[in-house]
DNA sequence: GGGTTAAGTCAATACCTTTGACTAAGAGAT
DNA sequence: ATCTCTTAGTCAAAGGTATTGACTTAACCC
């Protein structure tokens, strides 16, 4: 008689042996950080998240740690599903790319905040790093220069993406507190920030993603500058 | 006879009253990332740390969330710490504001990670801000737009910075196995990559704070451009 | 059908944050 | 000098966490 306890729990089943795989667990794991957040993602929920016992995952990941690289690779994959470089429109190409990271960042704030710092210029998607290169070819940057500007273009579309969902993340309330901040400072000292306060009106309109959106541009402008410059034979100095 | 246990420990005398304050307990966290990393910053060691009870630190903090906002601050209070805007130079205020943000987060990288997503333009350092919009000012950039890049140097700052502090963090070994990444993935699809192979000589020799550097260079030759632009009176279209 | 292997489970360890009750340090009043 | 009171510091405990090692048993191979 191995029948549990006759409680009103359902005793749930063994897993059947295939039951998990580290593709569903990954899928599950998004899942959750999507809908419950960064602080709901532990072993104990995933585990039941997938109908299974609490140490369960520990079959396929050898550590938490583990899953987050994972789970870390699954975004920047669906980042760049069916990504094809824009040929010889390397602005076009360059933007896509950078609006790719930041827009799955976006939509999954909690696994990018969890995976963000671990990503680093080539953990995957080569394609993508590969494309980089070619727009900036393209575009007619000289060779030793070229390695620097993909790194920037690298790095901005990752770490502002990332800074992006850190933001996001915070609940409303928080985001509301640190509006009020501006409130406060400028009643303690009104004209001491007289700069700041001229332009409150602005700021108060401008949404995070146009930021990206302006830097970009920003970087792009002076990247066109200088290959303009480059290919007239002019150097920099 | 309140003597406590005879065995080799000693047995730590109750603190005097005032012993902690919020300044010395935030100076204790600090230096804890600094000297211990990350995981090593918790309640029980903190209180160690400080000759303290594990939950000394509550009468101080609601909770460690509280602690790591008060942390966030000491860091971008000691960024600013005797910053003046550079006169009539903008473009060097604006250069400095961002390296101080730079150097202040690399230097205490595990603070930075924690505190980063809490720290939001307009936390605390109004002074700082306000020195970048009125550098904008004297760049000549018309008001409108002037909120905006106001947010991107703002943005700039802070998330690179973060970003920085998160790569910084990663134990070396880790960065090793990250950079060997490429080297695999080189060898599974040779010709796949020629753009990226060709500058992979170059990729190595470029450091984070240098790609910082030249993201920052250009960002400021573009909102110079369009400053210029602005005072001419030509209209961006 | 029997044996093997590894996927899923269970129990236990060593942490972690946070709370509530307790105690005594030191300030202020008399 | 003593008495009282507030509250900073302490203690014990609850409830959560990651991770490990021993166990069971499902499913594959022969």
């Amino acid at each position: 008689m191995s029948t549990p306890k006759a409680s009103g729990e359902a005793p749930r089943r063994r897993l059947p042996r295939g039951a998990l795989t580290p593709e569903r667990i990954v899928t599950a794991s998004l899942a959750l950080l999507d809908e419950q957040g960064l602080a709901a993602f532990t072993m104990p929920r995933l585990g039941r998240t997938l109908g299974a016992d609490q140490t369960a995952v520990y079959r396929h990941f050898a550590s938490k740690d583990d899953l987050v690289l994972a789970v870390a690779d699954r975004l920047l994959t669906e980042a760049f599903e069916d990504f094809e470089p824009a040929g010889d429109d390397w602005r076009g190409t360059l933007v896509d790319v950078c609006q790719r990271v930041r827009t799955t960042y976006v939509s999954h704030p909690a696994a990018a905040v969890l995976s963000g710092p671990r990503i680093t210029t080539g953990s995957s998607e080569m394609k993508a790093a590969d494309a980089v290169v070619g727009a900036l070819r393209t575009a007619g940057i000289p060779d030793p220069e070229l390695a620097l500007y993909y790194r920037v273009i690298a790095d901005f579309a990752l770490l502002w993406s990332g800074g992006l969902a850190g933001f996001r993340i915070l609940d409303e309330s928080i985001q509301e507190a640190e509006r009020t901040t501006w409130a406060t400072a400028y009643a303690t000292a009104p004209d001491q920030f007289g700069n700041l306060h001229a332009i409150s009106g602005d700021l108060d309109r401008i949404e995070s993603e146009q930021v990206f959106d302006t830097a970009l541009e920003l970087l792009l402008d002076s990247i066109a500058e200088r290959a303009a410059r480059a290919r007239t034979g002019q150097d920099t100095a």
